[in-house]
DNA sequence: ATAATTGTTGAATAATCATTCAACAATTAT
DNA sequence: ATAATTGTTGAATGATTATTCAACAATTAT
């Protein structure tokens, strides 16, 4: 028995994403939202608590929604190399078409060491990706289409920790041929 | 014809540089700084100009830095291929001895994309560490040591961008048998 | 229709931000 | 000794920060 929300949480939601993702935590003030959300102060807290709490949502949505793109490129092949594979050019080719880098990979360096909750997530969210493809590593090693003498938790660690540099080579020389030799280093390396 | 500074400007730089290295640019306030450096507002304004130019000299110093450790542990052996395990080794290290990630690599994802000057620094000395690790191993494959088969610039280009790869893994999971199965794969696929 | 509840609005708040500057101190050339 | 120059000090500045709240609007149960 009350009034209604007059906007799409969600969607709102996704607004104050895009803002935090391109700008980082500290840069985006409480205005900037308040912009690009069009919301006022007052239903951004009443609905999200605070800039804080926002930022976790934000991060939370954009990671469910990164997982979800890494899996699908995966599902569109039927060999597990192939989809490891298709993990890793997704992951080059998304540095290139995305115009910043990867949310998870900023937050890892802007706010994971200072703010634990951001770790306790970004942690487990990378794991989480990590055993995906580790999983996929130990069936391609199964049917011979992978190293066997290389631990598939370990290569699975390497390829993640690689995505890293992905970005930020992309970030300093937005050179579409350098990133793309250094994925077919990373995919050589496991096979 | 006039009174002297009663400071050593580079100790108080060094100073600086720490703050911003561990804070990043934004969370970093000028009274943090005025703290930091006990000195105050008036000279670091009169000295070194601003906050941003202030970050800017940071972050040459430490890169300068940087760029010399890994230099000196290229220096210590006679082998090219020893010289550049002993870089690829200096990097996992520095990422458990030091208590925060490569500045570096930070500020390649928190300022690199915003600020233009931040954005050319990296860019030429990232490029430089490259450029010296390409010609470690076109030695290295001159003399057998390594995969002759493989581009010296991509593979130079690999190991560097693997480098941030590394700082990620330790910020989220501070796990030294995950990083160093991480530079042991990134070495093999050298050789 | 009324009361209760929830949402919206945007001005107000108090803290913090980067930066400036006037007063004073030290040094040096003349 | 004086003038000129540079350095130090720390309070003052005005902008920006995140957050709150009182006034008003909409909805629903009774």
């Amino acid at each position: 028995m009350a009034r209604n929300k007059e906007f799409d949480v969600t969607e709102r939601l996704g607004k104050a994403k895009d803002l935090f993702w391109e700008k980082g935590y500290n840069a985006t003030s409480m205005q900037d939202l308040v912009t690009a959300m069009e919301l006022n102060p007052g239903s951004i807290y009443g609905t999200f608590g605070g800039k804080h709490q926002l930022f976790i949502e934000s991060l939370k949505m954009y990671s469910k929604e990164k997982l979800v793109e890494y899996e699908d490129a995966a599902a569109k092949y039927d060999s597990p190399l192939g989809s490891v594979k298709a993990i890793i050019r997704k992951a080059i080719t998304r540095s290139f078409t995305e115009n910043k880098a990867c949310m998870s990979v900023k937050c890892s360096f802007e706010m994971a060491s200072a703010d634990e909750e951001t770790h306790a997530f970004l942690k487990q969210q990378t794991a989480e990706l990590m055993s995906f493809l580790e999983n996929l590593l130990r069936l391609g090693q199964a049917s011979g289409e992978i190293n066997p003498d290389k631990d598939a938790k370990a290569m699975a660690a390497f390829i993640v920790s690689s995505f890293a540099g992905f970005w930020q080579m992309q970030v300093l020389f937005n050179d579409k041929d350098m990133s793309f030799a250094i994925s077919n280093l990373l995919i050589d390396s496991i096979t």
